[in-house]
Parts: structure tokens; C-alpha cells; sequence
DNA sequence: CGGTGTGACTAGACCGGTTTATAGACAGTG
DNA sequence: CACTGTCTATAAACCGGTCTAGTCACACCG
């Protein structure tokens, strides 16, 4: 169509009277050159309005900044979690001092997903890659493992096979949430968690069921869903309306826990003086309802900082071990009170 | 360190007794080999696990399969607003279908952005953009018309300079949410709206004054902020305190219609008998929060989608004209009701 | 039978950088 | 003064594709 003749490091190279070479090294900080032929291919540069062609260096230095990250779950969802944008921007603050950018993609299913990594990396497009949402068995690890993606990977160490994972302690979280709850003198508490083949919920669920055992409290009811709001509100009516109604749920993220707690205005039920709600994450959403929820919270920005962090080692040849962010820890506001008197 | 000697496109052709160039033909559905041919290259290249590389690929044929997107608002924000994510969703579907890849990258102010975009674009990492947020007399317009970048701006025409808009009839919308709240009773409305500088806001700010004008009722007290919750709960409060207190109060998005809601039942008003909230943007948050909150709705999904596709136009060359997408409409829910009895 | 197409295929230039091998200039040294 | 070493700078190979110009075989035509 047009192009005026785009501007290339040759250009630059006969302006400031030296070879391409030269200007090579002058951009990459490298010795070769006197401090006054650098200062003039500057210059030049400058003039020329050049930039170095970032496709061309990639091609003949073999390296690339790009890294990538695939989502996998139903956009409408993605849109109302608050934790992947916050996730995403931590990522984003590291890979931003290095120059480098990501390149996201969403994706229908795993499958989906690791064929799109596995494209990405034969041709050379990602210098590594940033695994999240892990199932039991993931089909991801094998597949990805076996071409050498370098990657790490969100999500416990025992689900993520070879890959350096950033962990949370979900366990441990969880396990303290119920501690909370039955200090508080609760005996019925349920929990609204997500899917099942997703390894944090299970791992959540596991220790959730051990605690109240632990406690000698009686099996908790513990429902799936897919994290979806209209899940959760569902989930709760569910619970609300049983024989066992419990008098305390713990959510598995914020979102579930907003409309727990409308679910339990529209039935009725005064939080927290019926009905106790526990929210998952802590965004900024836990703080402007009414009443404000209490949650388990932890700080997801710097959860992505560090995930990007790690993976700029496994790229640079590091052999990383996992590693393990804080805890989630309990966040008491205005959804969490005493047991009402036994009924 | 490694590298178990990278698969060429020279490897492929060897293996298939061809050159390089029957690969190539063969790989981008060109004329100019047999089928059988084209055959035994695609068995070669599967044998030997190959990819075209596409760093090389957009190196020689000029040409790139990426777009780039530059956010700047606050992260803390982004991770609130489900708009962004159901945005990039529908922009998404579309990319994907074309096999093009959309770079992500968070900035912090104008500035920041317009120099990422015109280092993307020298660079020649990005195919086209996408500018969204547009303020009065956008900087980024200039800078950017000035050096090609082929772009679509997310807002309204008068704004976006000689970048194909793709816009939204927001004094339209604004006028409607006005006419609703005032066929329901209302005289006192008020407005939450986001910065004043940003251009969206601006217009449904004239909009929402001009209809109260033409519809005879006291100017409604208007209220900028930063689309953050915790400052729509604090221009809630204020509205709610003050003497001549408004009956209905519209929100610039779901996040802080959300934190208004809740100080309205920390203030002791019930929505919507005392106060009628209408929300903007509509996503599910709407649907969860009790009571539901009526909205000013319109597919987010969509709108990133016809984003997209209007972009591949400018990208192809076409004189693309600015595209409206459908004017938000309302959706009354529970949070809107006739304005209490004159008080 | 020579001339003219046409389709299949190849050699090699090219994209815009990086990188290596090498040349030249100059200072220091025995 | 020849010899070595250091520093600056260059020419050319290279990265892995695309693409143009051209070769070749074969059929078709007058």
C-alpha cells in the first residue's frame, strides 16, 4: 500500500558512517565500540526515528520475550473473578522491567490449550510459559513436559510434575478457616468450593473434611461448582434450605460469597447473626458489600510477581525448586460472627 | 544449553526430497505443487514434529499475527471491572479464529502507552492496535496518527481523531436511564460517574444534565470518581447525607453500583424504597447481589468482537468507517422502584 | 516437426538483525 | 626495530522462513 520505505539498522549504519555491525553493538551495550562512534550511531538513531526490528533479532539471536499464558475457563466467568486481572497485572509488573510481553490467549479446554502451547513453542513464538488451574492427572504435564516448554506452573507441587510450581497452601488456609469458624463456636459448617478435578478445590476440600474431623465436628456438606456466581448463589440456597442448615459457609472465591450472601438477604437471613459467610481471596470486592465479608486473603498481585519471576529462572537455565507464596490468612469483617444459640 | 538440533524447514524438505520452497508453498496452501507432493512434505513435516517458525516467517514475509492491547487504569481496578476480561473475551473469538495472538500489556499512564505502542509498532511486533479509554483531546491520537499505526478506537468518534471508531451511543443510553428514573417518580437524581477527563464519562455527564433539564427537574448533583468501589461508596455517602438527598443515583459501572448498594444498607436505606440504583454495563454481578440491580445492559462480548473485526479491516487496508454497536439498554431488576412518597 | 503453453519444482536473493573471523591502527616491550 | 597485544571496526555468514525468476517436462497446436 505505502510504506515510505521503512528505516533499517543499514540506514542508521550509513548515516552515522559505520557498518551494520557497529550499530549492532552500539544498541546492545556491547564493547567493540568507541564511546564516540557510539554516541554518533545514537544520534543517528535518533534522527532516523529507528528502533531495532524486534522480529529480525529474535530470528538471528534465537531468543524471544514473549511469554505465554492460556486461560481456560469460560470467559463470562473469567470477566467477574477479580483474580486473574490481578494475577495477570503481577505477572505484567515483572515481564515489564525485562521487556518482555505477554501474549494471552483463551481457550474452550486442555486439550485446546495444550496444543496451543505446544504451537507456540515449535514455532518458536513464547520463551516459556505459565501453567495455571491444574487438575489431578493433568493432561497438560505430559504432554508439555515432553517437548520442553519451559514452564512453571500455579498450582501444588504434587499436581504439576516436573514443573517448578508457586504454591499456595491451600491446606493449611482451609484447614484455618474452619479453625475460625468453630472458635466461633459454629458445629454445621458447609462449604461451596469449585469444580472437583480442579487440584486446589480438592485439596481445599480434603483438608476442609479433615479439620472438622479433627474437631469433632460432623462432615461438613461441601458442594461443587464451576465458580461461577449463579453457581454459588445456588449452592447456598441449597444449603440454606436443608434440614442441617448449616450456620457457617466458607466460598472458594469472592464472587460465590457476594451472591451467598444474596441469597441469604433475599431468604431472610440476617448475615452474620443466622448465617456466617466466608469468602476466598479478598479483593476489593469483600470490602463494599453490606456487610463487608470476611475472607481468606492473600495478595494475588504479588502471587503473579512471583510466578513470573520463577519462570525467568526456569528460561534462564535455573533448576528452580518450588516455590511456596504466603499463606492465605483470616481476614475477619462483618460476615463472620458467634454461632447464633444452639437451635 | 541444549537444544536437541532445532527442526528447519530444510530438514522437512530433505526428508521429503523437496526444496525449501515446495515446503513453504505446500505449508501456506499455495499452487505450484502436486497433491501428491503437498502430500508427502505434510507427512515429512508430521514425522519430524515441525512448525514453521514464525518469528521467520514475519521476518521475511513482512507480516505479523499479533495485536496489541495497552490497559492503563489501575490493576487494582482492572481486576474489578468484569468489563475488561469479557471485552478481551469477545475481542478474542475473533483473533482466534484468524490464528492472531493479542499482546497484553498493563501501562500506567498515557504517556507510557503511547510509547509502547509506537515501540510495538517500529518494531514491528504488532500488526494493529487497540486504543480504548479515550480522554478529550487524547494525546495518543496525534502520536500515534502520525506514524501509521493501523488502529481502531474503542469510543466516540468525536474523539478518536482519523482512527476508525467502534462506539457506543452512551448520551443515548444516559438519557434513557434518566427518562426510566424519572417516569418512576423521581426528581432528586444523582449521578456516580468516572473521571472527568475520560471521554465516556463526559458524554453521559452532558447527557444525563441535558435530560434533566429538558425534563424540568433541579440539575442532579454529579460525582466523578475512578470507577474504584471504595470511591463509589464514598460519593454514595455523600449523596445519601446530603440534605437535599436524591432518590435515585446512576452508576458509571456494576463495581460501584455494588459498594453503593452496601452503603445504603449501612445507612439504613432500603433499595429500592428509599433510594433506586441503576448499575451500567450489566455483567453478572447484577444478577447475584441482593436486591438485584437494575442496569443499563449491553454485550460486552460483542462489542470486543466487532472491535476486533473492525481492526482486521483497518489492517487489510479497507477505509473502514466508524461502527456503532447497539445502544445500551435498560434492565429493570430489583435495586429501581417508584421514588418514595414526597418526602 | 518446431513453437507455445502450462504446471511442477528449484535455486537463490531477501527480510533485518546478530555474531564471528579478520584486518588495521596504535601502544608497549625487549 | 620487529613483535606482541589491545582496541576498534568491518565484511560476511547466519537465523528460517518467503518469494521471484527461471528450468524442465510434457502436452497441445498449426
Amino acid at each position: 500500500m505505502n510504506s515510505p520505505a521503512r528505516i533499517t539498522i543499514k540506514d542508521v549504519a550509513a548515516r552515522a558512517g559505520v557498518s551494520k555491525g557497529a550499530v549492532s553493538l552500539a544498541f546492545n551495550q556491547k564493547p567493540g565500540v568507541s564511546d564516540a562512534t557510539r554516541q554518533r550511531i545514537f544520534e543517528a538513531a535518533k534522527e532516523l526515528g529507528w528502533a531495532p526490528n524486534l522480529t529480525a533479532r529474535s530470528l538471528s539471536s534465537q531468543r524471544v520475550d514473549i511469554i505465554g499464558l492460556a486461560l481456560c475457563r469460560p470467559a463470562r466467568l473469567l470477566g467477574l473473578e477479580p483474580f486473574y486481572m490481578d494475577f495477570i497485572s503481577g505477572i505484567e509488573s515483572v515481564l515489564a522491567d525485562r521487556s518482555y510481553s505477554l501474549l494471552l490467549r483463551l481457550v474452550r479446554d486442555l486439550d485446546e490449550e495444550t496444543e496451543l502451547y505446544k504451537s507456540w513453542w515449535r514455532s518458536q513464538t513464547i520463551a516459556g510459559a505459565i501453567l495455571v488451574d491444574f487438575h489431578e492427572d493433568d493432561p497438560r504435564v505430559p504432554s508439555l513436559q515432553s517437548i520442553g516448554l519451559p514452564a512453571v506452573a500455579v498450582g501444588h507441587p504434587s499436581l504439576t510434575g516436573s514443573f517448578p510450581a508457586v504454591w499456595t497452601d491451600d491446606a493449611t488456609a482451609a484447614a484455618e478457616a474452619v479453625r475460625y469458624l468453630a472458635a466461633l463456636g459454629h458445629r454445621r459448617i458447609a462449604r461451596v468450593g469449585g469444580p472437583v478435578g480442579l487440584g486446589h478445590s480438592a485439596i481445599r476440600a480434603t483438608a476442609f473434611a479433615a479439620t472438622m474431623r479433627d474437631l469433632g465436628l460432623e462432615e461438613g456438606r461441601q458442594i461443587a461448582t464451576g465458580f461461577d456466581g449463579s453457581e454459588g448463589a445456588r449452592a447456598t440456597r441449597s444449603l440454606l434450605v436443608s434440614a442441617e442448615r448449616p450456620t457457617a459457609i466458607v466460598y472458594d472465591n469472592d464472587i460465590m460469597a457476594v451472591a451467598g450472601a444474596g441469597v441469604a438477604a433475599e431468604m431472610g437471613f440476617v448475615v452474620p447473626d443466622d448465617v456466617s459467610l466466608l469468602a476466598w481471596d479478598d479483593s476489593q470486592l469483600c470490602r463494599i458489600t453490606h456487610p463487608t465479608l470476611s475472607a481468606m486473603s492473600h495478595d494475588v498481585h504479588s502471587f503473579g510477581a512471583q510466578v513470573a519471576r520463577t519462570l525467568f529462572a526456569v528460561i534462564g537455565g535455573q533448576h528452580t525448586g518450588s516455590v511456596q507464596v504466603p499463606t492465605p490468612s483470616l481476614t475477619p469483617r462483618g460476615s463472620t460472627a458467634q454461632a447464633p444459640a444452639r437451635s
